[in-house]
DNA sequence: TATTGTTATACTCTATAACTATA
DNA sequence: TATAGTTATAGAGTATAACAATA
């Protein structure tokens, strides 16, 4: 592959791979809003502080605070005060927020299950090899 | 593929795009709104009006009539009355305006190509197939 | 004095409804 | 009367600055 090619491949790749994200967003009418699954998404993996959840969803403070407020609201989390540090506020999820989690993830895959059903089995694995090179590649 | 791998194909997959996605937008540190970005680049394809654009964003006409307005303001984009009907407002790219949208192309671009260089050419090749295949599964 | 989190305030993007001009 | 676009108004998310509590 040639030095033009691979910077076409680095744009065609670029323009499918954020089409794919934006029709997920779209198409696939999610019933949570896209800044509260992220939080939430992060909570499932473990229970984390505000300034962990802005670090890395490279929002401010003050918006996670926010958002944080509506997942306790919604019943989706819990606040609790850390043992040892006055200052720290542990998020955790509740039964439900771990269960709109799970039911959104189901969602967006379906899709994606949906689209994958349409093409051949070698076509599949072609994807399948793709995938764990953009792992790879783009990193956690 | 069986049932239970094309759902994690699909699973992972969607991530994977979505992850692409994500990192374009952010470690690209673009200089310019993704919404007028989007409406910069359907306009450099070709001339459009403000409903055509509403239609392939998926916005209302009124958001993007305002950022119409923004891409006007700013030297990007001009609007020119329709020769036959005096309803519709056709809208172009300046100059200026085609400038910004190869150059903000070329940032994200660079980005990918810099992960692509990094793997071996037989590794490119499976990513090359599977863009092909991603664009015609996913829809244009 | 530095750090964690929340509250106050303003700005941006988007949507619906109302309005103007043209068909 | 229907359609294309703009303007008016409101709602939601985010950011910076100011504040309260704790280390």
């Amino acid at each position: 592959m040639t030095e033009p090619d691979i910077s076409a491949l680095a744009h065609d790749l670029r323009i499918a791979c954020m089409r794919v994200a934006r029709r997920v967003r779209f198409d696939a009418d999610n019933t949570i809003a896209p800044h509260l699954f992220s939080v939430l998404a992060r909570l499932s993996e473990e229970p984390r502080t505000v300034g962990e959840l802005a670090a890395i969803e490279q929002v401010s403070a003050p918006s996670v605070s926010r958002t944080v407020g509506q997942a306790c609201e919604a019943g989706y989390a819990v606040r609790s005060p850390d043992a040892h540090d006055g200052r720290l506020v542990r998020l955790s999820l509740t039964p439900e927020g771990q269960e709109i989690v799970r039911r959104e993830r189901a969602h967006r895959d379906a899709w994606m299950t949906g689209r994958l059903e349409e093409i051949t089995a070698h076509q599949r694995q072609v994807l399948r090899e793709a995938t764990d090179l953009l792992d790879r590649v783009v990193g956690p």
